[in-house]
DNA sequence: GTAAAGATACCTTCGTGTATGTATATAAAC
DNA sequence: GTTTATATACATACACGAAGGTATCTTTAC
């Protein structure tokens, strides 16, 4: 219809997004039709132009959600800088990983953007804030590990910056694993143990 | 034109092949168009749909390249029982990143198959095979460390299906970040190094 | 009344599938 | 060794739907 009340709107908007999610989920980006996402959301395709202007408007909108939660993350690494560092990251990686296995939500929105769509030409602005955010939360780990060889903790043979490399990897690696939806491990369990089997590697060993 | 030697008319198979490698990484696998493709090898879609059928018959004959590239990795680990595991696992693991990262032909193949195609209903068959090529690999690196383990090489840390799932997902991530093509490493550097690294870790400790 | 919030309608572009045309390699027949 | 027949290897043309953009209504909040 028209002109309804600034929050009613907004709700069409948020329905908006999740339909998009729903429908880029098992359609592919490339595949999905506006007009297939509208109706999901109850409307039509006159909604989704207002609110997004086109389809790679809706997407980075979409992409919108996860940077936040990226930046959560990157948050929560850097909250508690007096904690042992390595622990610290354990921790934070633990908790990021378990409210992750239990929202289903974010589980689609990562999945739609590591596996359900093409980064071509076109989806440059999406591409580069992906970049940007990954690149912060690698900036995090390597300032973790920085702080755990000031204190001693760190082990020779791993260097901050390639220790960080390879957790990212290692985690980056594990997700795609685990999206792909048959896996035989969990985020809570297998990876989070694999993360801290990593962990305790770089640390200095105890002499014993 | 018509009925040429059976050489020529393979010569054009793989000017298809070709093109296509070309024209699924910079537009996407969904976004490009078999037009597109076949004007790129200097023929007609006509010719396109003669040797493949359809565009998902195209795009899987173009991912049996890989396919036989992964086979060939999975009969490298496999190759020499003989030798001590963990270190035949480094060795065939930098020779296949070593390859890969010489050879920009199979880099484009995996990033079209990474990170160019979105893996929803349609594709089945090759999701299919993937999942199949990849858990062949997976399968090997377990045997390996099995073997390791059997030669009192492994730590008690590491169960080798654990270290597998470990290992792959490890140099999973690395890929998916080399691809990225902005990545401050190498694969026959930082890589391989890490791998080692991780290796190195799975092994028993020498008692000092 | 006017501008926000959408619905509807229309147009255009693009890509695919399919059908059909056509020339030639190649094998069989004689 | 020709001739003939047929399957091969494409090219061309057409028909069709799907999808997106835009422009124009319509309603209602303020």
């Amino acid at each position: 219809m028209a002109r309804r009340t600034k929050q009613e709107a907004d709700e069409t908007r948020e329905a908006l997004l999740d339909a998009a999610e729903h429908v880029f989920l098992d359609r592919g980006v490339a595949r999905a039709s506006l007009d297939e996402i509208a109706r999901f959301a109850g409307c039509t395709r006159g909604a989704v132009h207002w609110h997004f202007g086109d389809k790679l408007g809706l997407f980075l909108a979409l992409d919108e959600r996860l940077i936040l939660l990226q930046d959560e993350m990157k948050r929560r690494l850097c909250s508690d800088e007096a904690a042992p560092p390595l622990e610290h990251m354990a921790e934070s990686i633990t908790t990021a990983l378990t409210e992750l296995e239990n929202d289903p939500r974010r589980r689609r929105l990562l999945t739609i953007m590591l596996q359900r769509c093409e980064y071509v030409a076109e989806m440059a602005p999406a591409l580069l804030r992906r970049r940007q955010a990954d690149a912060a939360i690698r900036a995090s780990l390597r300032d973790s590990f920085r702080r755990a060889a000031e204190r001693g903790e760190l082990s020779a043979d791993w260097p901050p910056e390639r220790a960080a490399l390879f957790l990212q990897a290692l985690i980056g690696g594990f997700l795609n694993e685990w999206l792909r939806g048959e896996a035989d491990f969990t985020l809570a369990g297998e990876v989070c143990a694999a993360v801290r089997g990593f962990l305790s590697c770089t640390a200095v060993k105890p002499v014993s």
